[in-house]
DNA sequence: CCATGATGGACAGTGGCACTATCCACTGTC
DNA sequence: GACAGTGGATAGTGCCACTGTCCATCATGG
């Protein structure tokens, strides 16, 4: 199919097809002509991707490129999955090292995790910030919160694993980390409502 | 204190400060002549509450006027007392009406929700977002997700109602709700490490 | 065979947003 | 009484995801 096609099936624009071309998050057609190229659904899947990334993940458009690299290039080994995705999804620098509470938390609940890692920086950061911002977050709260994502966490890794490729498995865990945050805070809030009412 | 010396507290230049004022996230200080005003500790507060949310929690200046007008009006029953914050957090219109799957699932939970409300909508929409993306995310995974969300919601509720007075609940509702969010999203991160190491 | 319109490519422009800079009249302070 | 600090207004900056314009080239219907 050609570019005004996919812009058809997809609903984008083809000027922003061409903006995605230019971006190198979607990928070249097969060129038929010098001026025309031919496209495929894994085009339409990958320009699906892209919108989601974008418009629902809130992810920029720098780090989408990031993560249709990680999932063009030929996936590693199963356990060096999550590491690559991971990487991949953090991309800064850790920055600061994670506060003492922390690293604390982590050792008390028994988790395995790599201290060094950006995302317990990030965790850091947080919690800082949350602080700062008033929030009466205190280390029991804390605890329980990580309890409840390490549920979270279970169920995301069983949803790698029963991936049929490691190409699937690496599309879970990426797609299904960024994308599947906003569900979990909807369903937060919901859950606030239903707790609330269960209490009173 | 100062306007001066309000920004050398926060951190915050005084230009930003001044923008703030203008777009009513800061209240004005008490004037002591045409040209200068006096600033409290509540300011200081402030200040930090907004740039809070603003740098982290990534909510829209607009927003953040709402946000803190929540907090400045007298709160009502603790009761009504949620709801008052989730109006204030949600802000849009719910859009559509929520997928016939979402609402199955809330009442498959037991949750006692208002299903026309806004989050149970964003819900839906994340999901289908989620789903458009590729992500594999089958009913009994939401379901697992919904219960460990509950989870958090449970601690919420319990932080909210440990405040000493109606204004620190809200306080705590308001401001744990948003500035807690990306705390959840690192410790997913993290336990995602911990639950594939767990597997291993 | 040729007019017409689609295509790929380059590059500048748009709109939203969170600041940030400039300017001005005025005033508290040294 | 100089002078930095203040409040107020207006305009500009940088970032980012597009979006509009222009052009040479090419596919295709009449």
């Amino acid at each position: 199919m050609r570019i005004s096609q996919l812009a058809e099936r997809t609903g984008v624009p083809v000027h922003t097809l061409k903006y995605y071309l230019r971006e190198g998050v979607l990928p070249a057609g097969r060129a038929t002509s010098r001026t025309s190229a031919e496209y495929g659904e894994e085009h339409v899947d990958r320009v699906r991707l892209v919108r989601a990334l974008v418009e629902h993940g809130g992810v920029p458009v720098a780090a989408v490129r990031r993560i249709v690299g990680a999932l063009d290039a030929p996936p590693p080994s199963r356990h060096e999955l999550l590491g690559t995705a991971h990487s991949t999804l953090a991309g800064e620098d850790p920055g600061a090292a994670a506060p003492a509470e922390v690293v604390e938390l982590l050792r008390g609940l028994g988790w395995c995790t790599w201290e060094q890692g950006p995302f317990v920086a990030e965790l850091g950061r947080a919690v800082e910030a949350a602080r700062a911002a008033g929030a009466p977050l205190t280390p029991e709260a804390l605890r329980r919160y990580a309890e409840a994502m390490f549920a979270v966490a279970e169920v995301d890794v069983e949803l790698a694993l029963g991936a049929p490729s490691p190409e699937e498995a690496m599309r879970a865990v990426v797609v299904g980390t960024v994308m599947v945050d906003p569900v979990l805070l909807a369903l937060r809030r919901v859950a606030q409502e239903a707790a609330s009412t269960a209490r009173a």
